[in-house]
DNA sequence: TGTACATCAGTGAACGCGCGTTCACTGATGTAC
DNA sequence: TGTACATCAGTGAACGCGCGTTCACTGATGTAC
């Protein structure tokens, strides 16, 4: 049933894709319309031929990072589980890696943008807030059965809050002791085992 | 000893005050030059006289930031423990209140811009990562006795991550249903009762 | 205590720059016959 | 299959605005005698 999409819309893709990036890496006020198309391959003029606002580029650029990180910490989560680990912990030892650590564009939109979501306007808050409920649903998925959705919000946001403060540490021996503290206490809390 | 302040000191004293507060409300790229020196009663003109850039205000307003909610924290604890309760559990039932998550200008400056500190240049990073390393040693000090760096620094993680979802989701049930569940858990895994 | 002058905090206009947005135009794609 | 034309994606110059920063100036504070 797919047709094959129009130039149109692979350009269009292409921007939301490369701006899905930029607003993990340097967040929300550092999305630039004329440096995201540039780094798209296009010159800033035809942008509003694509969207209606800088925002609504946003909004976008905000559901595809959430589905970009989802599906890469799916895959990761689905290695570690296909070697034995159960689904909670490949979730937990993903999360707090040291990869995700420096993968900031790649990584989780909500450690990428969380202290900042609540200043948003209503156009963005609320796909930010999605992006929110979103991993809480992620976690809950990991739990072992019987796992409550209060489990679910409490590790969500230990997750979150963990990784942010091991950014600002920095990738060396403080932060990785964040990311190591937040593992080893998240499994023995919460793991089946 | 202390002398009494000059006009001079006074007034930056004044601009560092309302940066402090700003800053947390709006996030680094939020606190314009003209804008904090309007609110502190005066004219943009005059702010190099006070400051050499904008950046080394926001330097001494992340300070500023830390040692104000830090006392506006104490404060709270104080009049908890006093009713009975344990440093730790003070800590936590006042981080994770309703209060706090509304009010982000008077906040905790690691909740208000975890996820954009390290993105900031060196001059930023450096006072950034030490408010980091002052809410892990302020919750270290509400551990009981016994209890590890380690530990501190999972109950920072959980406090600063659960506040930002939970003002995400919004002042209402979702928001507190977040600020509850983290609050229980937390008490329930480290309080020594 | 009172006057004259030097110092200094704050004023307000101006600057250069980057940004979001607009728009007339161009060159390529695709359709009609 | 080939040509003529319409459609459409992308270009690049220009706009208005806000921001950080500079600077000549003013009015108030405080010191010297």
């Amino acid at each position: 049933m797919d047709t094959k999409p129009s130039r149109r819309e692979t350009t269009h893709e292409r921007i939301v894709e490369v701006a899905a990036r930029v607003l993990r890496r340097n967040g929300y006020s550092g999305v630039g319309v004329a440096d995201v198309m540039k780094q798209a391959g296009l010159t800033h003029g035809g942008f509003y031929a694509h969207f209606p606002s800088r925002d609504a580029l946003l909004a976008e650029a905000l559901e595809h990072a959430g589905r970009d990180s989802a599906a890469l910490m799916g895959r990761r989560i689905g290695r570690r589980v296909a070697r034995g680990q159960s689904a909670l912990q490949a979730l937990v030892e993903s999360y707090l890696s040291e990869s995700h650590l420096r993968e900031v564009e790649a990584g989780c939109v909500v450690a990428a943008l969380g202290s900042e979501m609540h200043r948003q306007t209503p156009e963005l808050l609320e796909p930010s807030a999605a992006r929110v409920r979103g991993l809480i649903a992620m976690v809950q998925q990991a739990l072992p059965a019987g796992g409550t959705p209060e489990q679910a919000m409490v590790i969500a946001g230990t997750l979150v809050g963990t990784l942010q403060l091991a950014r600002t540490l920095g990738d060396n021996a403080q932060g990785k002791a964040l990311l190591a503290a937040a593992r080893s206490a998240l499994l023995a809390q919460y793991d089946a085992a």
